[in-house]
DNA sequence: ATCATACTTAGCCATAAGGCTTAGTAAGTG
DNA sequence: CACTTACTAAGCCTTATGGCTAAGTATGAT
């Protein structure tokens, strides 16, 4: 289990945008082109193009040129990281049975001084 | 369902660094004082700080001050925004049964022209 | 009272992010 | 061939991010 993971950074910062975010709901319906993804989105064309650059990076999309037309399709298997990462974390989570009594000692040991 | 969360942006954002995720992990374990979660990361205090405070902008952990020392707990509700929004998505991915079909399709369209 | 510990505040710096415009290029259309 | 469409490239601007140092405050220990 790496430490560092380059993938997970760059899925989740994807993520952290929301115009990012509904451009992998519309994808989640079925292939777009660029323009057909522009549209709903209040923005220059170029400065929209950085976002889709951010989620092929992130392997979250795919994109492939048909003339001069670029179509882009969602690669669900860039969410498996992160969900495997966020499961990690619930393990641990769970693994804590004494989280609670942790809890008491702290607030005890507070009163104590 | 709101069709820009903050809420979202700044967990997702929060779990986009490597400094800031090894926190979480190590706070699914148990609590910790800042000088303890600091310990592993070679970065002057201020900057590591400033990870603390991102993580509780996103409400990820959460902090109390005992005396001179401040003590930090995971806080585990805030990644339900987060599982809530993977299985959204997956759920639209996987209502599309039609997916492969229409990537024939764009292929097929494609070779017509 | 003094000293050490554990943050905290302030401010600087470099790079990245996210927006813009303006000007290309490549592919269809008539 | 001219014209439109659909990107693409270049460059500028502002703000945010992530790091630093240096100095300050509050608490605990002696």
């Amino acid at each position: 289990m790496a430490k560092y993971d380059a993938k997970l950074d760059a899925v989740f910062t994807a993520l952290g945008d929301p115009t990012r975010r509904e451009i992998l709901s519309r994808l989640a319906r079925g292939p777009a082109s660029v323009s057909e993804l522009a549209a709903p989105h209040d923005m220059a064309l170029p400065s929209f193009m950085g976002h889709l650059r951010k989620l092929e990076d992130a392997r979250l999309i795919a994109t492939e040129k048909q003339g001069r037309t670029r179509i882009c399709r969602l690669m669900p298997d860039a969410f498996l990281p992160v969900t495997g990462w966020l499961e990690e974390q619930r393990a641990l989570w769970e693994g804590r049975l004494d989280q609670f009594d942790d809890y008491v000692t702290q607030l005890a040991r507070k009163r104590e001084k």
